[in-house]
DNA sequence: TGGGACTAT
DNA sequence: ATAGTCC
Protein backbone atom coordinates (compact mmCIF):
# COMPACT_ATOMS: atom_id res chain seq x y z
CA UNK A 1 0.00 0.00 0.00
CA UNK A 2 1.49 3.26 -1.20
CA UNK A 3 1.12 6.27 1.35
CA UNK A 4 1.50 9.49 0.87
CA UNK A 5 3.24 11.80 3.37
CA UNK A 6 3.07 15.73 4.03
CA UNK A 7 6.15 17.59 5.82
CA UNK A 8 4.98 20.76 6.87
CA UNK A 9 7.91 23.04 8.05
CA UNK A 10 6.98 24.81 11.48
CA UNK A 11 6.94 28.81 11.20
CA UNK A 12 8.98 28.12 8.39
CA UNK A 13 10.36 31.67 7.53
CA UNK A 14 10.83 32.76 11.28
CA UNK A 15 12.61 29.64 11.72
CA UNK A 16 15.00 30.18 8.80
CA UNK A 17 15.73 33.04 10.33
CA UNK A 18 16.21 31.41 13.88
CA UNK A 19 18.48 29.03 12.32
CA UNK A 20 21.19 32.31 11.72
CA UNK A 21 20.02 34.61 13.93
CA UNK A 22 19.76 32.44 17.25
CA UNK A 23 19.05 34.94 19.78
CA UNK A 24 15.43 35.15 17.70
CA UNK A 25 14.82 32.20 19.81
CA UNK A 26 12.39 32.79 22.29
CA UNK A 27 11.17 35.96 20.60
CA UNK A 28 7.77 37.15 19.34
CA UNK A 29 9.00 37.04 15.69
CA UNK A 30 7.08 37.49 12.66
CA UNK A 31 7.90 37.70 9.14
CA UNK A 32 6.30 40.08 6.67
CA UNK A 33 5.14 39.48 2.93
CA UNK A 34 7.00 41.14 -0.03
CA UNK A 35 6.50 45.11 0.28
CA UNK A 36 6.46 44.94 4.00
CA UNK A 37 2.44 44.73 3.62
CA UNK A 38 1.09 41.99 6.18
CA UNK A 39 2.11 39.35 8.40
CA UNK A 40 3.02 36.18 6.66
CA UNK A 41 5.01 33.80 9.57
CA UNK A 42 4.13 33.92 13.29
CA UNK A 43 6.76 32.44 15.99
CA UNK A 44 4.84 30.58 18.57
CA UNK A 45 5.37 33.55 20.49
CA UNK A 46 4.07 36.07 18.50
CA UNK A 47 1.09 33.73 17.90
CA UNK A 48 0.72 33.49 21.95
CA UNK A 49 0.11 37.49 21.83
CA UNK A 50 -2.98 36.77 19.68
CA UNK A 51 -2.02 38.37 16.49
CA UNK A 52 -3.64 36.80 13.54
CA UNK A 53 -1.66 35.81 10.21
CA UNK A 54 -2.43 37.99 7.66
CA UNK A 55 -2.48 41.39 9.99
CA UNK A 56 -1.30 44.42 8.02
CA UNK A 57 1.86 45.88 9.47
CA UNK A 58 0.60 48.90 10.15
CA UNK A 59 -1.77 47.49 12.85
CA UNK A 60 1.49 46.13 14.74
CA UNK A 61 3.96 48.43 13.95
CA UNK A 62 3.39 50.21 17.65
CA UNK A 63 4.35 46.81 19.34
CA UNK A 64 7.42 46.91 17.59
CA UNK A 65 8.34 50.73 18.88
CA UNK A 66 7.75 49.20 22.42
CA UNK A 67 10.30 46.11 21.75
CA UNK A 68 7.41 43.82 22.32
CA UNK A 69 7.87 42.11 19.08
CA UNK A 70 9.94 42.04 16.24
CA UNK A 71 9.28 42.41 12.37
CA UNK A 72 11.65 41.15 9.60
CA UNK A 73 10.93 42.00 6.07
CA UNK A 74 10.82 38.50 3.73
CA UNK A 75 14.31 36.93 2.28
CA UNK A 76 13.07 34.69 -0.68
CA UNK A 77 16.40 34.09 -1.08
CA UNK A 78 17.24 32.71 2.10
CA UNK A 79 14.12 30.42 2.33
CA UNK A 80 14.09 29.09 -0.98
CA UNK A 81 17.66 27.99 -0.08
CA UNK A 82 16.50 26.47 3.09
CA UNK A 83 13.78 24.82 1.65
CA UNK A 84 16.26 22.86 -0.77
CA UNK A 85 18.42 21.81 2.00
CA UNK A 86 14.88 19.95 3.82
CA UNK A 87 13.99 18.53 0.21
CA UNK A 88 17.08 17.44 0.23
CA UNK A 89 17.12 15.58 3.18
CA UNK A 90 13.33 14.05 2.67
CA UNK A 91 15.27 12.98 -0.53
CA UNK A 92 16.64 10.26 1.99
CA UNK A 93 13.61 9.13 3.28
CA UNK A 94 11.32 8.70 0.10
CA UNK A 95 11.13 7.65 -3.05
CA UNK A 96 9.70 10.48 -4.34
CA UNK A 97 9.83 14.23 -3.11
CA UNK A 98 7.13 16.61 -4.49
CA UNK A 99 7.32 20.41 -3.18
CA UNK A 100 4.05 21.66 -2.94
CA UNK A 101 4.93 24.98 -1.52
CA UNK A 102 8.01 26.43 -0.33
CA UNK A 103 7.87 25.68 3.34
CA UNK A 104 5.44 21.93 2.59
CA UNK A 105 6.32 18.64 0.73
CA UNK A 106 4.65 15.71 -0.34
CA UNK A 107 6.28 12.48 0.13
CA UNK A 108 5.49 8.79 -1.47
CA UNK A 109 6.08 5.77 0.84
CA UNK A 110 6.15 2.73 -0.59
CA UNK A 111 5.86 -0.62 0.68
CA UNK A 112 6.16 -0.22 4.38
CA UNK A 113 4.29 -2.04 7.18
CA UNK A 114 2.28 -0.17 8.77
CA UNK A 115 4.29 0.05 12.29
CA UNK A 116 7.53 0.81 10.28
CA UNK A 117 6.30 3.45 9.00
CA UNK A 118 5.94 5.36 11.95
CA UNK A 119 9.57 4.72 12.86
CA UNK A 120 10.48 5.77 10.25
CA UNK A 121 8.66 9.21 9.78
CA UNK A 122 9.49 9.93 13.42
CA UNK A 123 13.09 9.67 12.07
CA UNK A 124 12.27 11.74 9.14
CA UNK A 125 11.12 14.23 11.34
CA UNK A 126 14.11 14.10 13.60
CA UNK A 127 16.94 14.24 11.05
CA UNK A 128 15.59 17.15 9.03
CA UNK A 129 15.72 19.24 12.49
CA UNK A 130 19.24 17.60 12.55
CA UNK A 131 20.42 18.26 9.33
CA UNK A 132 18.67 21.81 8.71
CA UNK A 133 18.01 23.38 11.97
CA UNK A 134 14.08 23.85 10.49
CA UNK A 135 11.65 21.71 12.73
CA UNK A 136 8.53 20.36 10.68
CA UNK A 137 5.67 18.40 11.02
CA UNK A 138 4.93 15.22 9.43
CA UNK A 139 1.38 13.91 8.74
CA UNK A 140 1.39 10.50 6.79
CA UNK A 141 -1.79 9.03 5.21
CA UNK A 142 -2.90 6.93 2.10
CA UNK A 143 -4.15 10.43 0.62
CA UNK A 144 -3.46 13.32 0.38
CA UNK A 145 -6.33 15.37 1.97
CA UNK A 146 -6.15 12.64 4.44
CA UNK A 147 -1.71 13.40 5.07
CA UNK A 148 -3.05 17.19 4.96
CA UNK A 149 -5.02 15.87 8.29
CA UNK A 150 -2.99 14.20 9.44
CA UNK A 151 -0.39 16.87 9.14
CA UNK A 152 -2.74 19.23 10.98
CA UNK A 153 -3.02 16.69 14.08
CA UNK A 154 0.67 16.15 14.53
CA UNK A 155 0.81 20.10 14.62
CA UNK A 156 -1.99 20.66 17.08
CA UNK A 157 -2.18 17.84 19.31
CA UNK A 158 1.16 17.29 21.29
CA UNK A 159 0.19 13.64 22.23
CA UNK A 160 1.76 13.39 18.43
CA UNK A 161 4.74 14.85 19.33
CA UNK A 162 4.90 16.54 15.47
CA UNK A 163 4.23 13.20 13.76
CA UNK A 164 1.15 11.39 12.92
CA UNK A 165 0.08 8.40 10.56
CA UNK A 166 -3.49 7.71 9.81
CA UNK A 167 -4.92 4.92 8.21
CA UNK A 168 -8.01 5.46 6.16
CA UNK A 169 -11.73 4.01 7.93
CA UNK A 170 -9.59 4.01 11.06
CA UNK A 171 -11.40 5.19 14.61
CA UNK A 172 -8.47 7.88 14.78
CA UNK A 173 -9.30 9.33 11.59
CA UNK A 174 -12.83 9.52 11.46
CA UNK A 175 -12.65 11.29 15.23
CA UNK A 176 -9.77 14.19 13.31
CA UNK A 177 -12.49 14.27 10.70
CA UNK A 178 -15.20 14.71 13.19
CA UNK A 179 -13.60 17.74 14.62
CA UNK A 180 -12.24 18.77 11.36
CA UNK A 181 -14.59 22.18 10.50
CA UNK A 182 -15.28 21.89 6.71
CA UNK A 183 -13.56 25.65 5.95
CA UNK A 184 -10.10 24.26 7.39
CA UNK A 185 -10.24 20.84 5.43
CA UNK A 186 -7.76 21.56 2.16
CA UNK A 187 -9.64 22.27 -0.68
CA UNK A 188 -12.53 24.01 0.91
CA UNK A 189 -12.42 27.69 1.83
CA UNK A 190 -14.56 30.15 3.55
CA UNK A 191 -17.36 30.23 0.50
CA UNK A 192 -17.26 26.80 -0.33
CA UNK A 193 -18.12 25.82 3.79
CA UNK A 194 -21.04 28.31 3.51
CA UNK A 195 -22.74 26.34 0.57
CA UNK A 196 -22.07 23.11 1.87
CA UNK A 197 -23.02 24.24 5.30
CA UNK A 198 -26.49 25.15 3.98
CA UNK A 199 -26.81 21.61 2.55
CA UNK A 200 -25.64 19.99 6.21
CA UNK A 201 -22.11 19.59 5.53
CA UNK A 202 -20.18 20.73 9.05
CA UNK A 203 -17.72 18.77 9.61
CA UNK A 204 -15.06 16.89 7.32
CA UNK A 205 -16.94 13.61 8.62
CA UNK A 206 -19.88 14.80 7.17
CA UNK A 207 -18.54 15.46 4.08
CA UNK A 208 -16.39 11.64 3.72
CA UNK A 209 -20.57 10.37 3.94
CA UNK A 210 -21.70 12.47 1.11
CA UNK A 211 -22.68 11.01 -2.33
CA UNK A 212 -19.74 11.75 -4.82
CA UNK A 213 -22.10 12.07 -7.66
CA UNK A 214 -24.27 14.13 -5.99
CA UNK A 215 -21.23 16.08 -4.98
CA UNK A 216 -20.35 16.50 -8.22
CA UNK A 217 -23.89 17.72 -9.69
CA UNK A 218 -23.95 20.30 -7.05
CA UNK A 219 -20.51 21.62 -6.93
CA UNK A 220 -17.48 20.36 -9.09
CA UNK A 221 -15.21 17.52 -10.00
CA UNK A 222 -12.62 19.34 -7.29
CA UNK A 223 -15.32 18.91 -4.37
CA UNK A 224 -16.09 15.53 -5.37
CA UNK A 225 -12.22 14.23 -5.51
CA UNK A 226 -12.23 15.85 -1.64
CA UNK A 227 -14.77 13.47 -1.27
CA UNK A 228 -12.76 10.41 -2.59
CA UNK A 229 -10.01 11.43 -0.79
CA UNK A 230 -11.29 11.36 2.49
CA UNK A 231 -12.44 7.50 2.14
CA UNK A 232 -9.07 6.92 1.09
CA UNK A 233 -9.39 6.69 -2.81
CA UNK A 234 -6.20 9.04 -3.89
CA UNK A 235 -7.31 11.05 -6.77
CA UNK A 236 -5.48 14.29 -6.28
CA UNK A 237 -1.93 14.43 -8.34
CA UNK A 238 0.68 17.55 -7.93
CA UNK A 239 1.90 19.59 -11.04
CA UNK A 240 5.12 17.82 -11.39
CA UNK A 241 7.43 20.69 -10.08
CA UNK A 242 9.55 20.23 -12.86
CA UNK A 243 6.87 21.20 -15.61
CA UNK A 244 7.16 24.91 -17.31
CA UNK A 245 3.96 26.92 -15.80
CA UNK A 246 1.63 27.55 -17.74
CA UNK A 247 0.87 30.90 -17.48
CA UNK A 248 3.26 33.22 -15.62
CA UNK A 249 2.51 36.39 -13.56
CA UNK A 250 4.14 39.17 -12.24
CA UNK A 251 2.13 41.69 -10.55
CA UNK A 252 2.83 44.14 -6.99
CA UNK A 253 1.28 46.77 -5.28
CA UNK A 254 1.87 50.49 -6.13
CA UNK A 255 3.57 51.96 -3.04
CA UNK A 256 0.56 54.12 -3.13
CA UNK A 257 -2.35 54.56 -4.56
CA UNK A 258 -1.67 56.08 -7.94
CA UNK A 259 -3.89 57.29 -10.88
CA UNK A 260 -0.65 58.79 -12.19
CA UNK A 261 -0.96 56.60 -16.01
CA UNK A 262 2.89 57.44 -16.66
CA UNK A 263 3.60 56.01 -13.06
CA UNK A 264 1.74 53.09 -13.47
CA UNK A 265 2.83 52.38 -17.33
CA UNK A 266 6.32 52.58 -16.12
CA UNK A 267 5.33 49.49 -13.55
CA UNK A 268 3.75 47.83 -15.98
CA UNK A 269 6.78 47.70 -18.43
CA UNK A 270 8.61 46.80 -15.39
CA UNK A 271 6.22 43.80 -14.95
CA UNK A 272 6.06 42.68 -18.45
CA UNK A 273 9.84 42.71 -18.44
CA UNK A 274 10.12 40.64 -15.01
CA UNK A 275 7.42 38.40 -16.93
CA UNK A 276 9.41 38.12 -20.30
CA UNK A 277 12.66 36.85 -18.11
CA UNK A 278 10.31 34.19 -16.05
CA UNK A 279 9.24 33.23 -19.53
CA UNK A 280 12.91 32.73 -21.34
CA UNK A 281 13.87 31.24 -18.25
CA UNK A 282 11.21 28.25 -18.30
CA UNK A 283 12.22 28.16 -22.07
CA UNK A 284 8.43 29.15 -23.08
CA UNK A 285 7.20 31.36 -25.94
CA UNK A 286 3.60 33.89 -25.03
CA UNK A 287 0.84 33.06 -27.54
CA UNK A 288 -0.79 36.48 -25.24
CA UNK A 289 -0.29 39.25 -23.12
CA UNK A 290 -2.99 40.30 -19.84
CA UNK A 291 -2.72 43.25 -18.22
CA UNK A 292 -4.86 44.19 -14.96
CA UNK A 293 -4.81 46.73 -12.82
CA UNK A 294 -6.76 47.10 -9.48
CA UNK A 295 -8.22 49.58 -6.82
CA UNK A 296 -8.23 48.94 -3.34
CA UNK A 297 -10.96 47.24 -2.33
CA UNK A 298 -10.74 48.34 1.49
CA UNK A 299 -11.53 51.62 0.61
CA UNK A 300 -15.34 51.55 0.19
CA UNK A 301 -14.85 55.24 0.51
CA UNK A 302 -13.55 55.25 -3.45
CA UNK A 303 -14.60 54.01 -6.45
CA UNK A 304 -14.10 51.20 -7.48
CA UNK A 305 -12.32 49.02 -11.13
CA UNK A 306 -10.69 46.34 -11.68
CA UNK A 307 -10.48 45.86 -15.45
CA UNK A 308 -7.82 43.01 -17.31
CA UNK A 309 -7.66 42.47 -20.85
CA UNK A 310 -5.50 40.00 -22.42
CA UNK A 311 -4.36 40.87 -26.00
CA UNK A 312 -2.95 38.22 -28.65
CA UNK A 313 0.50 38.44 -29.75
CA UNK A 314 1.06 38.60 -33.37
CA UNK A 315 3.70 35.69 -32.83
CA UNK A 316 4.50 33.47 -30.17
CA UNK A 317 7.04 35.39 -28.50
CA UNK A 318 9.96 35.69 -25.38
CA UNK A 319 10.88 39.32 -26.86
CA UNK A 320 11.08 41.60 -24.00
CA UNK A 321 9.83 44.28 -26.75
CA UNK A 322 7.61 42.61 -28.51
CA UNK A 323 5.50 41.47 -25.01
CA UNK A 324 5.67 45.50 -24.13
CA UNK A 325 4.82 46.29 -26.53
CA UNK A 326 1.39 44.10 -26.06
CA UNK A 327 1.05 45.16 -22.51
CA UNK A 328 1.42 48.99 -23.46
CA UNK A 329 -1.46 48.56 -25.67
CA UNK A 330 -3.28 46.31 -23.20
CA UNK A 331 -2.55 49.27 -20.68
CA UNK A 332 -3.68 52.13 -22.58
CA UNK A 333 -7.30 49.94 -23.50
CA UNK A 334 -8.41 49.26 -19.70
CA UNK A 335 -7.08 52.64 -18.04
CA UNK A 336 -9.53 55.17 -16.80
CA UNK A 337 -9.32 58.59 -15.36
CA UNK A 338 -10.76 58.99 -12.25
CA UNK A 339 -9.59 55.74 -10.10
CA UNK A 340 -6.50 55.37 -7.26
CA UNK A 341 -5.10 52.37 -8.50
CA UNK A 342 -3.42 49.95 -5.93
CA UNK A 343 -1.77 47.51 -7.66
CA UNK A 344 -1.19 45.98 -10.86
CA UNK A 345 0.40 43.14 -13.48
CA UNK A 346 1.17 41.35 -16.28
CA UNK A 347 -0.04 37.70 -17.38
CA UNK A 348 1.90 35.66 -19.90
CA UNK A 349 -0.81 33.12 -21.53
CA UNK A 350 -0.99 30.50 -23.41
CA UNK A 351 2.22 29.65 -23.43
CA UNK A 352 4.19 26.80 -25.46
CA UNK A 353 7.73 25.57 -25.59
CA UNK A 354 10.06 27.46 -27.50
CA UNK A 355 11.47 24.11 -29.04
CA UNK A 356 7.90 23.65 -31.16
CA UNK A 357 9.40 25.34 -33.86
CA UNK A 358 6.61 23.95 -36.94
CA UNK A 359 4.84 27.26 -35.82
CA UNK A 360 7.95 29.60 -36.62
CA UNK A 361 8.01 27.60 -40.28
CA UNK A 362 4.18 29.37 -40.75
CA UNK A 363 5.47 32.78 -39.83
CA UNK A 364 6.48 34.48 -42.13
CA UNK A 365 6.58 37.43 -40.55
CA UNK A 366 10.10 37.45 -39.12
CA UNK A 367 13.37 36.24 -40.96
CA UNK A 368 15.72 33.52 -39.14
CA UNK A 369 17.77 36.53 -39.31
CA UNK A 370 15.78 38.67 -37.31
CA UNK A 371 14.75 35.93 -34.70
CA UNK A 372 18.49 34.89 -33.99
CA UNK A 373 19.18 38.65 -33.43
CA UNK A 374 16.10 38.89 -30.93
CA UNK A 375 17.09 35.75 -29.33
CA UNK A 376 20.90 36.74 -29.05
CA UNK A 377 19.81 40.10 -27.19
CA UNK A 378 17.55 38.64 -25.06
CA UNK A 379 20.22 35.70 -23.85
CA UNK A 380 23.15 39.04 -23.48
CA UNK A 381 20.46 40.85 -21.62
CA UNK A 382 19.33 37.58 -18.80
CA UNK A 383 23.10 36.92 -18.44
CA UNK A 384 23.62 40.76 -17.40
CA UNK A 385 21.07 40.90 -15.88
CA UNK A 386 21.51 37.27 -13.74
CA UNK A 387 25.40 38.40 -13.19
CA UNK A 388 25.57 41.93 -12.19
CA UNK A 389 21.92 42.15 -10.36
CA UNK A 390 18.46 42.09 -11.71
CA UNK A 391 18.04 45.81 -13.58
CA UNK A 392 21.54 46.25 -14.81
CA UNK A 393 20.05 46.28 -18.38
CA UNK A 394 16.31 46.89 -18.80
CA UNK A 395 14.51 48.91 -21.78
CA UNK A 396 13.56 52.25 -20.94
CA UNK A 397 14.90 54.16 -18.00
CA UNK A 398 12.83 53.52 -14.78
CA UNK A 399 12.55 56.66 -12.88
CA UNK A 400 14.85 56.11 -9.42
CA UNK A 401 12.29 57.41 -6.85
CA UNK A 402 9.25 55.68 -8.55
CA UNK A 403 6.17 55.16 -5.81
CA UNK A 404 6.39 51.55 -6.79
CA UNK A 405 9.81 50.40 -5.59
CA UNK A 406 10.09 47.40 -3.05
CA UNK A 407 9.26 47.99 0.16
CA UNK A 408 11.84 46.09 3.12
CA UNK A 409 13.01 47.62 5.64
CA UNK A 410 14.30 45.07 7.76
CA UNK A 411 15.84 42.63 5.27
CA UNK A 412 18.37 39.85 6.81
CA UNK A 413 21.55 38.61 4.84
CA UNK A 414 21.55 36.01 2.45
CA UNK A 415 23.32 33.68 5.03
CA UNK A 416 23.32 30.97 2.85
CA UNK A 417 23.83 32.06 -0.85
CA UNK A 418 26.01 34.59 -0.61
CA UNK A 419 29.91 34.76 0.12
CA UNK A 420 29.63 38.38 0.95
CA UNK A 421 26.75 37.25 3.48
CA UNK A 422 28.17 34.49 5.18
CA UNK A 423 27.51 34.37 8.92
CA UNK A 424 30.73 35.22 10.67
CA UNK A 425 31.87 32.59 13.49
CA UNK A 426 34.32 33.71 16.48
CA UNK A 427 35.58 32.31 19.09
CA UNK A 428 35.03 33.69 22.61
C1' DT B 1 -3.92 45.02 3.60
C1' DG B 2 1.42 40.13 -0.71
C1' DG B 3 2.33 37.63 -4.74
C1' DG B 4 1.67 33.65 -7.81
C1' DA B 5 -0.44 29.63 -10.00
C1' DC B 6 -4.28 27.31 -10.68
C1' DT B 7 -9.58 26.33 -11.28
C1' DA B 8 -14.47 27.50 -11.62
C1' DT B 9 -18.10 30.20 -13.28
C1' DA C 1 -13.55 38.67 -17.64
C1' DT C 2 -13.88 37.89 -12.91
C1' DA C 3 -13.79 35.49 -8.60
C1' DG C 4 -12.20 32.02 -5.61
C1' DT C 5 -8.77 28.36 -3.96
C1' DC C 6 -4.35 27.25 -1.83
C1' DC C 7 0.35 28.53 0.22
Amino acid sequence: MSMIGLVDCNSFYVSCERVFQPRLNGQAVGVLSNNDGCLIARSNEIKALGIEMGTPAFDIQHLVGQGRIRLLSSNYELYGDMSQRVQAVLGEFSSGVEPYSIDEMFVRFDGFEPGQLLEHARQLHHKVRQYTGIPVCVGVAPTRTLAKLANRAAKKIPAYGGVCVLRAESAETRALLKRLELGKLWGVGRRLAERLAVLGFRTGWDLAQADPKRIRRQFSVTVERTVLELRGISCIEMNDFHEPRQRIMTSRSFGKLTENVDEIREAIRQHGQRGAEKLRSQGSLARAVLVFLKTNPFRDDLPQYSPSLAVELSRPTDDSREILDAAGNALQRIYRRGYRYQKGGVMLLDLIDCHRQQLSLLDTSQSDADRQRSQKLMATMDELNKRMGRGTITLGTPSPGAAWHLRCDNLTQRYSTRWEELPAARAR
